[in-house]
DNA sequence: GAGTGGTCTAGACCACCCG
DNA sequence: GGGTGGTCTAGACCACTCG
C-alpha cells in the first residue's frame, strides 16, 4: 500500500497515489490511512463488538504495509478506546457489555462506598416529532421522527437521576418500553447489540438548576434542590451524533467525577 | 542501557539478569525507565518549562538506547502534558504560560461567544492551620501551616466563580495578596514562575448546591440560587497534592464543559 | 543546509496466553 | 509449542523550521 499524497515507501507500486501525480497539498500518513480502513471495518460490522480483529501481521500482510505501522494505527484506535488490546490474546472491538465500559458514560460516584451501576425504572417511551432545538443537536430536519425516553435511575433504591432521551427514529425504530425493561444491564449495550449503534464518544455540558415539581417528587426531594443538570450528545462513528440526553442528577449522596489532565 | 528486570539501570552490557536467572516479578520496559529518568531532569528543574529537551538522538546517546525508545518515552510525557512537541523545532517542556494550557484546567465555557479567561479579584489571603480534612486532601498533618485564598472571578465584569483555595504553607511560602494582585493570567502560571511547582493532573468531584449569602452575595444574585461545586485536588509530579480548590460556579451564562472519550 | 521531530521498514527477541 | 501483542534496535527517508 502507498500513502495518497506524494511519498516514498519503497515497497509496491501499484498505489493509489501514483495515478495523481498531485503536489502534497494535504499529506496523510500511511498509518493514518491504515487506521481508517480498519475504522471502517469497525463500521461495517465486519469484525463485531467483542470479537477480536485479525492479527497484527496479518493485516500487514492484508494492508501490504509493515506490523510497525499497522501498530500504530491500533495504537490510537486503542487509544480511543474501539479496540482493546489484550496481550497473549488478541485485540478485540470494544463493547459496552463490560464492566471496563460501563463507568466510562457514567461519572456519578457514590461519596462513600464503591461504585455500582444503577436501575432503571422507565416512566415513558414514546415516538414524536422532533423539536428544533433536538433535531438541530442530533443532525435531523424539524418534525423528522425521534424516540423520547424518560427513566428514573435507582442506586440502593434511591432515586438518584431523573433522564430524558431523544434518539433518531429511524435509527432506533422498534425501540419500546417493553424491550427496555427485558434488557439488563446499560442503555449502550442494548443499542450496540440490537440497533447496531455504537456510542464511542460524548460531549457534556454540566449546570445546576433547581428541581422542578415533576422532577423533584420523581426523585422524592423537595422542589427546588438544587440538581446537577447534564447535557449530553453522543457520537457513532464518523462523528454522527446519535443520542440527546438530559439528565438531572441528586447529589446529595454521589459526585460527578472528573479527572483534569 | 538494559532492562532493570532482567537487569540493572546501567548502561553497560552484561546485566544482571543472567547472574539471577529469576523469572522476572516486576518488569519494566527500557522506555519506561527512561521516562522516569527524563521525568526526574523535569522535576529537578534541569529543563525549565518553556525551554527545550535535548533532542531524541542527544538524549538516545546520553541514555544509550536507540532513538526509538527514547522517543517511545517521549510519546507518553507528550500524552500527559508534560511535554510538548513541535515538528521541525523540538520537544520543549509544558508551561502553564500558554493559551493553550489555560482552558485545560478551566472548564467553564461561555454558552455562547468564544472563550476567554477570567479576572480574578481577591477577597482575603491569609495562612493559617489546616482543618484534618484540607490535611488529609492535602497529605499533610492537621494544624500544619497552609495559605487560604479566596477569589471571585468575573468574565465580562460578570461575577461568575467564587473560589477557595488551600495551599501547603511550606510551599507557598511568601505568597501574598499583592503578588497574586500583581499578576496577570492563570494562577498555574505564577505558582510554577515564582513558587516552582507545576500541576500536572487534577481530580474534581462535582456537585449542585444551593448559594449561601454571603457567596451570592458576591456574585450578585439571590441566595438559594443553584450554583455547581467544583472541589479539586490537583498533583504535581510524583502524584504529590499541592493545592485544594473549591470553586462555585454560577451556571445561568455559563456550562461545564466535559468531553466523554 | 543543518537540525528537529515524524514516518516506515525489517528483524530480533520477550512476555503472555492457551491448548 | 505456537500464536498474540509488547519491546528494542538500526537505518532510511520525509516534513517542518530556521538561519
Amino acid at each position: 500500500m502507498n500513502p495518497v499524497t506524494p511519498n516514498q515507501t519503497t515497497s509496491d507500486a501499484t498505489g493509489v497515489a501514483a495515478a495523481s501525480g498531485q503536489p502534497s497539498p494535504t499529506f496523510s500518513p500511511l498509518y493514518q490511512q491504515i487506521k481508517g480502513l480498519i475504522t471502517q471495518s469497525l463500521q461495517s460490522g465486519e469484525w463485531k463488538p467483542g470479537e477480536m480483529i485479525p492479527s497484527e501481521v496479518e493485516l500487514a500482510n492484508r494492508f501490504k504495509v509493515s506490523q510497525g505501522t499497522v501498530r500504530k494505527a491500533i495504537d490510537e484506535l486503542a487509544a480511543e478506546n474501539l479496540v482493546m488490546r489484550r496481550q497473549g490474546k488478541g485485540t478485540f472491538v470494544s463493547t459496552h457489555h463490560e464492566a471496563r465500559a460501563h463507568f466510562r458514560f457514567l461519572r456519578l460516584m457514590p461519596d462513600e462506598g464503591v461504585p455500582h451501576y444503577p436501575e432503571s425504572t422507565f416512566i415513558e417511551v414514546k415516538r414524536l416529532r422532533a423539536p428544533a432545538e433536538v433535531a438541530r443537536l442530533l443532525d435531523l430536519k424539524s418534525g423528522d421522527a425521534v424516540v423520547y425516553i424518560k427513566r428514573v435511575q435507582n442506586f440502593d433504591g434511591v432515586p438518584t437521576i431523573v433522564e430524558e432521551l431523544w434518539l433518531p427514529g429511524l435509527i432506533f425504530k422498534g425501540l419500546t418500553a417493553e424491550r427496555l425493561n427485558e434488557y439488563k444491564g446499560p442503555m449502550y449495550g442494548l443499542f450496540e447489540s440490537e440497533f447496531g449503534t455504537r456510542m464511542i464518544r460524548a460531549q457534556e455540558k454540566i449546570r445546576a438548576v433547581c428541581a422542578e415539581a415533576g422532577d423533584a417528587a420523581l426523585l422524592r426531594v423537595a422542589a427546588g434542590t438544587p440538581l446537577l443538570c447534564a447535557e449530553r450528545v453522543s457520537f457513532t462513528y464518523g462523528d454522527k451524533p446519535v443520542e440527546l440526553r438530559r439528565g438531572l442528577y441528586l447529589t446529595e449522596r454521589h459526585h460527578y467525577q472528573n479527572d483534569l489532565i
